[in-house]
DNA sequence: GCAGTAAAACACCTATCGGTTATATAACCA
DNA sequence: TGGTTATATAACCGATAGGTGTTTTACTGC
């Protein structure tokens, strides 16, 4: 597994709504299926199968205690994210300006005698 | 168009490795599709629809340049994933060691009287 | 052993994804 | 005009994602 393919799933994961709030409730700290499912208009199965999706992830964790599977956040590929996200930083930050200002002069250019207008 | 809906466009849009390169590739400069399309054994209309799926997700804008269409990076939604992170940052740093030392017990727990080992 | 409960597994459906080939469009050049 | 180049669009395809309802499995407590 590279760190690449990691990323595959990973960003795969977080890519659903319904997952990425799963994550910030066990943010919080441990919990079953039947608790996580509960704020949901879903079905158990559905949160099962998320569920399985962030575990192959790597993003939850799963232990046995009584009859529940209490899932705990793992934030290890989440620290991957990070690093690649930061590798762009001086993208989105006030460097760069030249380009900036450069890229902003194309864009005035093409709008102004480009599209007329995207409803 | 809320943040968390724009952050369901980008995480897919990351998840693909394709894409990524090509954001890799844009943060070196400006390039047309072709250009774009050259270190990838696939055909330039998928190439098109990549670009489409990161236009969508705001992570490249468009020229026009006589007959070539310049692609180039937009690194704002990369901030929003950035400080998405960040928000989980504390748990794959060193801290919540009293939380990991719990945790870590009720999986030795786990480990001794648990599953019959998983084939 | 039996009843009850949490979760998983199974079978199924539909929509979307990631690719293809073929064709159309748009801008430039002769 | 007609040809060339760059890109987009359309139609199609197989695989997978994300749901559903139903059925098992695994554990607990009597």
């Amino acid at each position: 597994m590279t760190t690449d393919s990691r990323l595959n799933d990973t960003f795969a994961a977080l890519a659903d709504p319904t997952r990425r709030a799963i994550l910030a409730r066990l943010a919080g700290g441990e919990a079953g299926v039947m608790e996580l499912a509960r704020p949901f208009a879903m079905s158990q199965p559905a949160i099962s199968k998320h569920l399985k999706v962030l575990e192959r992830a790597g993003l939850v964790s799963r232990g046995r205690r009584a009859q529940s599977r209490p899932c705990r956040l793992q934030a290890a590929p989440l620290r991957e994210v990070a690093e690649w996200t930061e590798r762009y930083r001086r993208y989105w930050q006030g460097r760069f300006r030249r380009l900036d200002r450069y890229l902003g002069q194309l864009q005035r250019q093409e709008k102004r005698h480009g599209r007329k207008s995207a409803k």
